[in-house]
DNA sequence: CTGTTCTTGAGGGAAAACCCTCATTGTTCA
DNA sequence: TGAACAATGAGGGTTTTCCCTCAAGAACAG
């Protein structure tokens, strides 16, 4: 029992808002998550919308693979069903890896205990659904509900931390359309034809068309009904 | 200067994971905050995606409207701009609300004190990006760092209590297309066309297009492409 | 057992979207 | 001061979607 788990946390968690280096964050959490036995670190950036939920990795360390080898992080995260579940998961949660005769074997558990590698997974949601994902892992870890709550506090802030550090600039890649496009495509995701925009717009319902082709060719799809998902999906217009 | 606020936050939000009736939730949630000041309490679900981003109240308590009248929490979500604000928030932020000659003034503030009415307002974020918002208010309350972090956790975890108690409903209004439908509908978001799905499904291409006919009728959409915006806003295929 | 909904399929024709190319204005940027 | 790009418009033709209606079998509820 720590009894100042919770106030370690919340100086913890305040600190992380203000931290400017990377080398900070790692050092402020591992000093906060060592002595509840957690000696494995991973923060990453996800999106529910991908079919790899995982787009970066901005924290991976300790002996994940369980041999002593460094962790190759894309590899990891490919092989880890626990980083499939984060992105239906609600809230964090446990899980267990033992060995059995096929192999590594990943549970969700209630309460992560006895041998094998252990591990708490932490969903970080904002605007856009699933956006972050950090996991702490050991060998024989604290699971008790404050010390979860702790680390959720703690893996939310570091996650934002590292995120306002190494995040994704995303004005250049997301807002790939101007904003005459993104005007039209709205309209057509309101439902409007391409006569009816050009009348709104007062231009030409050739103009019309040749934005949408112009979207179409940007945004890397087949049809203007996908552009409308993807365009959705990257903020360019809301749904 | 509280020592155990954070300890309290901690207890209570893991308190309220458990808790089975709202009366409860109020309860512990008023004796948290009060000694820090609060006396208006506001739980909402709310939805980037609507016009009206507050979709239900959960929770509307004490005087908002700053005269002892009793709250109609539409009325007042409408007219705070505070609410407006949250869609935008990517964290709790403070606000006051001072009276001026053009009459109700509010802002957003680093640091709430002197006269007026000052809240927190805390957004809470989910699968679909904002799905609910928690307000503090009172005359003078707490404003600390520590505070704002522990109002924080309470509110995001009294805000999924109450809509773990109350919220699920919309089965019928937003389900309102068929597992047919929605596999269909999903296909054309991605960017395939009839013919493709057809084959794909091993249907015929003039059941994709009844399916889709019945898919706009049912959305009450004009084109396919609307269909896919409103499916996604209403959660029945993803972006 | 009858009415409703889901799923499937079709005929026939009209409308819309889509494809290629080319061209003229501006603006901005190196 | 050209290059690059946004925004506009068009010619001409192909493909796709959309509209109406009709229909039949299966599943399911009252």
């Amino acid at each position: 029992m720590t009894p100042d788990l919770a106030e370690n946390a919340f100086q913890l968690a305040q600190s992380l808002e203000g931290e400017q280096s990377l080398q900070g964050i790692k050092t402020r959490v591992r000093a906060f998550a060592l002595p509840l036995g957690y000696t494995r670190f991973m923060v990453m950036a996800a999106s529910a919308f991908n079919e790899d939920p995982i787009q970066n990795i901005y924290w991976a360390e300790g002996d994940w693979l369980g041999d002593g080898s460094a962790v190759r992080a894309e590899d990891y995260v490919r092989h880890c069903p626990m980083t499939r579940h984060v992105v239906e998961a609600r809230e964090p949660f446990f899980w267990t890896k033992v060995m059995d005769r096929e192999g590594e074997c990943y549970r969700v558990v209630r309460m992560p205990r006895g041998p094998g590698q252990h591990g708490l997974q932490v969903p970080v949601f904002g605007h856009s659904g699933l956006e972050g994902a950090v996991s702490f892992g050991g060998d024989r870890i604290d699971a008790a509900p404050r010390t979860r709550m702790a680390l959720m506090l703690v893996g939310v802030a570091a996650f934002h931390a590292a995120h306002r550090l190494l995040g994704r600039v995303p004005e250049e890649e997301s807002r790939s359309l101007s904003d005459r496009e993104r005007e039209v495509l709205a309209w057509v995701a309101a439902g409007r034809r391409h006569a009816d925009i050009a009348a709104t717009l007062g231009l030409s319902d050739r103009t019309i068309e040749n934005h949408l082709r112009r979207i179409r060719k940007r945004l890397g799809v087949a049809t203007t009904s996908q552009a409308v998902q993807v365009a959705i999906r990257n903020g360019e217009i809301k749904a």
